[in-house]
DNA sequence: AACGGTCTCATACTAAAGTACCAATTTCAT
DNA sequence: ATGAAATTGGTACTTTAGTATGAGACCGTT
């Protein structure tokens, strides 16, 4: 996050430069009209080309995750915890671990989940979950 | 795909027109140099951000997968197959009789898929080759 | 031809996951 | 306050998953 407001303003200082630059170039007389223009509008298309890709990459990163979805299938707070802990690869007693309860309550959590996704097998269940969109990418 | 043709066709000549026009523009007087300058500047970053997006989504969509990394890990053409299944929510029988072979030979796959990828579980086999970019989607 | 790698399959385990039922608490809205 | 849903936990059991080990068959390279 600071790395992209330190490129942002570093981005803007060699835009002003390059304006700058292009104004005197002209006044002296060192280039053509069309040279500089040319040049102006290839920089600022790359640089509009940069931008674009740097905000779609954090944009498709942190996918929206559709919480409308997740109470339409009926998953109460702690099940979607659960889910979430499945998702990353962990196993009931990490996950048990992880959420200060014990494995039977993880296994029951579990068990709900499939139910409600309509699932055989966790795997099954996690990449359902994807393509609901109630997961994190 | 015609439409994207036409679309970089148009732009093309937009540009050529928008270059004509600064440059008679700037000879004619009617405009400061500055003005014309940061016109360009600004157009032409609208038309790269345009063109990006453009591509970004048609590459998002259908995101990339590293095969570079898929033989850096050492993955074979058969493991990466069950991986494949795996992430996709089959139980090993299931993959078996995708592929047709016994359940044994997918046990012995999955288990190289899980050493190689460093995981304990399939699960987060999955996970850790959904971060390694070698899943689709 | 010999070798390394891959793919196949089997047996015999251990470990983890998942099911079925039951039950006590807690939470929360009506 | 009362009832419904949610959370927690347990036992007992079945099913998958995963490990370890060994081995035969195939393929391409040197």
């Amino acid at each position: 996050m600071k790395k992209t407001v330190l490129i942002f303003g570093m981005l803007a200082l060699a835009i002003l430069a390059l304006l700058q630059l292009s104004s005197y170039s002209l006044i002296s007389g060192d280039l053509t009209i069309e040279f500089v223009i040319s040049g102006i509008a290839i920089v600022f298309f790359i640089i509009g080309v940069f931008i674009q890709k740097k905000f779609k990459k954090e944009a498709v990163v942190s996918q929206e995750i559709d919480r409308e979805q997740i109470d339409a299938i009926g998953l109460s707070k702690r099940e979607y915890e659960v889910l979430l802990e499945m998702a990353s690869g962990y196993s009931n007693k990490e996950i048990a671990e992880h959420l200060f309860v014990s494995e039977s309550t993880i296994k029951t959590h579990v068990s709900n989940v499939l139910l409600k996704l309509d699932a055989k097998r966790r795997t099954q269940a996690i990449q359902k979950a994807k393509e609901l969109h109630i997961l994190p990418i």
